[in-house]
DNA sequence: AACTTATATAAGTCATGGATTATATGATGT
DNA sequence: ACATCATATAATCCATGACTTATATAAGTT
């Protein structure tokens, strides 16, 4: 599944959402979006294994528990398709922000930063 | 349609990859498109279709031909939904756009540039 | 060992989206 | 007016994805 299509889904965002506060547990997360979207157990459950298999959440066992992370390895390849359009609406900042990534202006940034 | 579900399929994300070059026919998208994806000109207008009503395309009309641009509005909302990951991956460079965004450094930027 | 808690998987249903072919619309040129 | 070009719409088919209920797994508790 494409990342744009594992976006596509307002659980899935929801839960990456979450996930940005911080490590959940699967419960904990069953719990919110039970209460925000009126779906079962298993329907999260099946969400939160497509963002495992799509590489945008990792897991690790803490006794029973499940506990997910954000892995932004996938947004960061929808962000890097963004970049060309990016430039429609902030072109200055588009600009400047390429050199900064590319770490060209380091000394002359950090400079400017510490007055 | 979500924007992110627009996003989600291939067909579209290349048109608009075509359209982030400058303006298209609907006609040489249709070539570009039948080429790469072997599908049929109706399919590609009604991708066309969903473009324009979640807004990120618009059309002229030229002669017959009808012409599509890219509107980066909603692209713009993605980029935003995106924010706050952002900051996971790129955290200088996070802090540092989301200021110069605001225009808070505005000229301080200009003068730097200057030299 | 039996029970509970936490989570995942299985099987099935239903809605939707993307494709197809056929056809309509509408402007251009003869 | 007619033929053609450029594009959109209609009708239909099919695959897939998001949900459901039921059940499995696996770790902790008594």
């Amino acid at each position: 599944m494409h990342a744009f299509d594992v976006l596509g889904d307002p659980v899935r965002r929801r839960i990456l959402e979450l996930l940005a506060g911080g490590e959940q547990s699967s419960g904990s997360i069953v719990e919110v979006i039970q209460h925000e979207f009126g779906i079962s157990q298993p329907a999260v459950s099946q969400h939160l294994k497509v963002l495992r298999e799509s590489g945008f959440a990792t897991v690790r066992a803490d006794k029973q528990k499940r506990i997910y992370a954000v892995d932004t390895a996938p947004l960061k390849e929808v962000d890097q398709w963004l970049e060309r359009f990016r430039a429609f609406w902030e072109p200055r900042l588009e600009a400047l922000a390429t050199e900064i990534a590319r770490g060209k202006r380091k000394r002359r940034l950090e400079d400017s930063d510490r007055g």
